[in-house]
DNA sequence: TTGACATATTCCCATATAGGAATATAATGA
DNA sequence: TCATTATATTCCTATATGGGAATATGTCAA
């Protein structure tokens, strides 16, 4: 079998750099394709392609106007990979944790020393 | 051509479903091979060829003991997507806020009415 | 309708899987 | 050294790309 495809889920559509940067760009406002491709050097057909898949998965939002269709990121729908990602977050930042006790406890605090 | 690596980096190396399972088994404990095939029902070499890739782009740690080789998620190298993903939050807690002001402003406050 | 502009889709192709089966390696104990 | 156990690797194959080029579709204005 191959890979799943990327129009499975958002985790296999933010596995190609392009589609991160279009996802980044279109965060804050939006853009017609062709000012998408010219911002990221694209071609044209490869950023249609790109939003394609971005659609399939939910994660961009069309507007059309006239003869440009503006598109915009749904930033919600990376709220799964957030809570995915940051059940990792509990771990690193025990060790934070860890070293900030250790900062607290060890440093010119002479009040507290003893 | 075709899709980048997977071992590119941790972007294209949580793409596979599986491999996130695995990621998420290791993360708080140490396994050795046998025990991850049998808790997520994979067969031997599956698993060992994900964390080829998990260990590629370093999400995952080793330790020979004996015959077995126990594997663990290196948590910290989830911190880029961690880091990346949050940047799409702010907006979406931006809007959050508008509904808990919208939320707070609306209901039930006759003192406020005009 | 025709022309022009903005996007989307289709075709073709080199490449990267991921799984299954078989086999190779490594480490340990007799 | 040999057998055994635990992993890793190789081989083969069906499938999913992603880019480039060419073409289709959609919208608007004259």
């Amino acid at each position: 079998m191959a890979r799943a495809a990327t129009t499975t889920d958002s985790f296999n559509a933010i596995a190609e750099p392009r589609r991160r940067a279009i996802l980044t760009l279109l965060a804050g406002r939006e853009s017609p394709v062709g000012e998408i491709a010219e911002a990221l050097h694209l071609a044209q057909p490869s950023v249609s392609k790109h939003l394609r898949v971005l659609r399939q998965v939910g994660m961009v939002r069309e507007r059309r106007q006239g003869k440009q269709i503006f598109y915009q990121t749904r930033t919600e729908s990376l709220q799964p990979l957030h809570a995915w990602v940051s059940e990792f977050a509990r771990f690193w930042s025990h060790q934070l944790e860890r070293v900030r006790e250790r900062a607290e406890a060890a440093p010119p605090s002479p009040v507290l020393k003893r």
